[in-house]
DNA sequence: TCGATACGCAACGGTGTCGTTTCATATTAC
DNA sequence: GTAATATGAAACGACACCGTTGCGTATCGA
């Protein structure tokens, strides 16, 4: 027996489930993982001790493992500048810098880790992350880039998937191998140095 | 009782232990690891039963997992191109398409995620594989970089730890999140987009 | 030959996680 | 109140590894 309600939702019978229960689940899940276990090594036991919450609960939400992760990275809002610069050079600036200040912390690392290195693994998480982390990011550099190219502060024929190839890998390069601290003005020079070449001749 | 060799080994008395089965294990560790295992999820058994060895052989040797690991690491050789090309293109080309070449192959991929996304967990290995795999590769990039800057290919005040940085890391991304199959002449597009960064103004 | 050491193999007890089940309790619709 | 469903807790048997030990065999030096 069910009966629909106001906003279309099926209600059934019986005691609803806890959405508390679930944020809870999801958030120690994205908390294990964010301190550095691999899928593969984050155990079920450990999300629904850490969230507390039977097994049961999580077992009746989710019927594996990378489902629960696939929902976990879905959950992560992608804090994406608004990137309103004056030029395309501070926009670009910008970009990095939010990208830089996140690969300090931990849990981003992490997360970012999983991506990396378990893309053979587990396809699904992969691709979803993309969906989720990779692809808005990558949009919003294009459309800066375009918006350089369109009014001439950038080369004409500029290759944009190479562009941000470049951006973006150099400073995930400088974040992943740094020998030491990084510099304040990374992202900066970075800029500086890659526009080089992205300028009009 | 031990005695000298005349290579100076010490010979202890009973029978040497063997290398054909330290070559397995070590083999066979990287085979796993090459599979897409992490670290953690590499285990003993899974190693002696592949290499075709007793559990015994590999605790004798290896009080831990990480010292092996190390160990198996320490044998990967870092099969650097000679690159002793015309002109800085042609060496920088050259050496990208080899570290593209590379990206293809399953085993250094995941030996690369291993390196990438267990840093943090595992500190020794991280190092071991950078000063492995990462510091002869930048070793040999730097000097065809400053060799470039000497003879005038590139500007005298180019930064070299950004421009390496730049030409690996766009590499990397572009072989990290391929959307579909890298085109053949990616080498010589990232080069030549870059290189027009480098050279003199 | 003999002592010493390494070998592969099998088994040990211990631990952690799996996915499932049972249970008493809580929350909802009817 | 009653039926239905969800909850957290606990326990289950199963499995994979752990690190260790014992065993019979193989290979070395003396």
């Amino acid at each position: 027996m069910t009966m629909q309600q106001t906003d279309g939702a099926v209600r059934t019978a019986g005691r609803p489930r806890s959405e508390k229960a679930e944020k809870a689940i999801i958030e120690a899940a994205l908390d294990i993982l964010g301190e550095g276990s691999g899928v593969s090594e984050l155990s079920i036991e450990a999300i629904a001790a850490r969230a507390g919450v039977g097994k049961t609960t999580i077992y009746r939400r989710w019927s594996n493992k990378e489902d629960l992760v696939v929902d976990a990275l879905a959950s992560l809002k992608p804090p994406i500048a608004p990137l309103k610069g004056v030029s395309v050079r501070d926009d670009l600036v910008a970009y990095l810098q939010v990208v830089q200040s996140e690969s300090v912390h931990v849990r981003t690392r992490c997360i970012m880790n999983i991506a990396m290195s378990q893309s053979d693994k587990h396809p699904r998480v992969a691709e979803r992350f993309h969906e989720i982390a990779i692809k808005p990011r990558q949009e919003l550099l294009s459309a800066v880039l375009e918006r350089g190219m369109a009014n001439g502060e950038l080369r004409a024929d500029l290759d944009v998937p190479m562009a941000m190839a470049i951006l973006s890998g150099t400073m995930m390069w400088r974040t992943k191998w740094a020998d030491g601290p990084l510099p304040a003005d990374l992202a900066e020079r970075i800029v500086d140095e890659v526009l080089l070449g992205f300028r009009p001749r």
